[in-house]
DNA sequence: GGTAGGCGGAGAGATTTTCTCCGGTTGGAT
DNA sequence: ATCCAACCGGAGAAAATCTCTCCGCCTACC
């Protein structure tokens, strides 16, 4: 692949994260487009449809989230440190987009349900090392922490955006938000786990191949 | 004016919450009619056009918000508590929709300056007298507070709202990013003021009126 | 320096959105 | 009970937006 396509297909999928996470998974690919300043006939080349871009895109966005679960695992000896790290650098990586386009416009595969289940486990490895560690209060759940994170780093909307312009709000959201999930003030029942988020986030009526 | 008007229009209103929160300001009035079970002649009517129906709206909720808090602050004796009751009614009347669509589409008048002012005085109170207390860091500022009610209280994107069909969730999640009020984890430097918000909120090139 | 592959933009056609007008219906005063 | 002013919903015209193709120029790599 060329050098130059290669710059052209980067700056299209980090333009779909940015514009699939402000406007939804039906934003104009025509905002795409203007966002990551190529022209119509690049992203049509590339991507044939909607759905190569957010297949694409979610791909992408698995396998790098994977990396930064091992990476902060890997980096930080206190569980609670790598737990803390990997979310901020999830918001880097616009977690939340993954999620958001994930899987309602996808017919999910077996090969993204593999990507995914990578992804899953690493994380999950990192809550329970720091739930183990008594660092995190037991009746927070997987579905909780990636609801969380979803809910605290997706972009502001409109022009709220802008206080957030290096992402710095971003970062002290989520430290608040970390340490109100390390202090019990008052329980919270049964922890949300995963497998509830992805039931809900799935197309109706499509069994979510072999889950 | 007649009942089954003032019917209507509250449908209108209850929709197009529900609508900008979920698609943003520029959302086509269309969807606002559908949900609202009425006619696009009965919208037009009562509103002439977009801003009039937002002007409408924020009026409307601002009024609800500030009796809210005042009414937390009359029913609990404990400040914190008082806090507490107040986000998760704010919640409950989509405070988010007023932050959202507030200062973006529209041209702020003194009748919203002067609304606004009470419903920020009212919320502050509560912020001030639980810090007070000692039962809220000191670097948690008004605008901390706002904007974590509007991440926190959004609804969340596209199939994932299902999850939270009863609100549950939101109060959940309230109450996880309450408790991280509560305990520093952490010092955040300077709390984040909400002059600062509404700042970033206005229009480009627009005073605010008086502010 | 040649060339295969990539690039941006103009624009046709389809879809969506806005907003008006009108015939039928309903609430509320008498 | 009756009347009528006010209100309602929907059909549809006009405007705006979105999708996607085609083509002439450019540029990265050999």
């Amino acid at each position: 692949m060329r050098a130059d396509a290669e710059r052209s297909r980067r700056r299209i999928l980090d333009a779909a994260c940015e514009v699939f996470l402000e406007r939804g998974p039906d934003a104009p690919l025509d905002a795409v487009v203007r966002r990551a300043g190529v022209g119509p006939g690049t992203l049509y080349r590339r991507f044939p449809d909607r759905e190569a871009l957010v297949r694409a895109l979610v791909t992408d966005l698995l396998g790098r989230l994977t990396e930064a679960a091992e990476e902060a695992r890997r980096v930080e000896g206190d569980p609670y440190g790598a737990l803390r790290r990997f979310v901020h650098a999830a918001a880097d990586l616009r977690m939340g987009a993954a999620i958001v386009v994930l899987l309602e416009r996808l017919v999910v595969d077996e090969e993204l349900v593999a990507v995914r289940r990578g992804a899953v486990a690493a994380v999950e490895g990192l809550l329970g090392a720091a739930r183990d560690a008594g660092r995190v209060r037991a009746d927070v759940g997987m579905g909780d922490l990636v609801l969380l994170c979803v809910r605290v780093s997706r972009p502001l909307p409109g022009g709220l955006a802008a206080l957030d312009a290096d992402g710095a709000l971003v970062h002290r959201h989520l430290d608040l938000a970390l340490a109100g999930l390390a202090e019990a003030g008052g329980s919270l029942g049964v922890p949300l786990g995963f497998d509830e988020v992805i039931a809900a986030a799935g197309r109706p009526g499509e069994p979510g191949v072999g889950e």
